[in-house]
DNA sequence: GCCAACGTTGGC
DNA sequence: GCCAACGTTGGC
């Protein structure tokens, strides 16, 4: 059992598009990053718990929580020319990008802005997310971290 | 909208 | 294999 943090553009798909999304679940593609490419598909376990992360948005921070609730499995929209996540180079029969359906659980009971966990920095050390330049979508995050961010919420 | 930080690309 | 140029991310 690992824990995560994922992040996604609220303007994109926000915790409450995956709360009324048909059955509270859907996939998360548009991954087009070989370090979080790799934990999706070597680190990610069905079952796993994420923060689900606002990022690019006014308030930045962690906003409600899902479950991992698939295996990985080839990500479509590298194959659509169509899409933004369109990568010409991937491999029909070998592709390049993966996902992962998650499945909303719960909002937090309130946002827990980034702001605030880089205040909270001591008590969070090595956690990517507030390390400078950080730019990964997909993060691991320590049980320690985990319930510390919780016990905070 | 700006720009720092980072990952990727491609010429050599 | 190096590294400059470029594109993207994402906080501010």
């Amino acid at each position: 059992m690992n824990y995560w943090l994922i992040k996604s553009e609220p303007e994109e798909f926000s915790i409450d598009d995956l709360k009324n999304a048909p059955g509270k679940k859907e996939h998360w593609d548009g991954i087009r990053n070989y370090q979080a490419r790799n934990f999706i598909r070597d680190d990610m376990q069905k079952g796993d718990l994420a923060f689900f992360y606002h990022s690019n948005c006014k308030t930045p921070g962690i906003v409600g929580i899902c479950e991992v609730v698939s295996d990985a499995y080839p990500d479509h929209t590298q194959f659509d020319s169509n899409s933004r996540y369109y990568d010409a180079g991937s491999p029909a029969d070998d592709p390049r990008w993966l996902m992962r359906d998650v499945k909303y659980r719960r909002k937090t009971k309130r946002l827990i802005s980034l702001t605030e966990l880089k205040e909270k920095a001591g008590k969070l050390e090595g956690l990517a997310l507030i390390r400078r330049g950080n730019r990964l979508s997909i993060m691991p995050v320590s049980k320690a971290h985990w319930d510390y961010i919780l016990s905070q919420e």
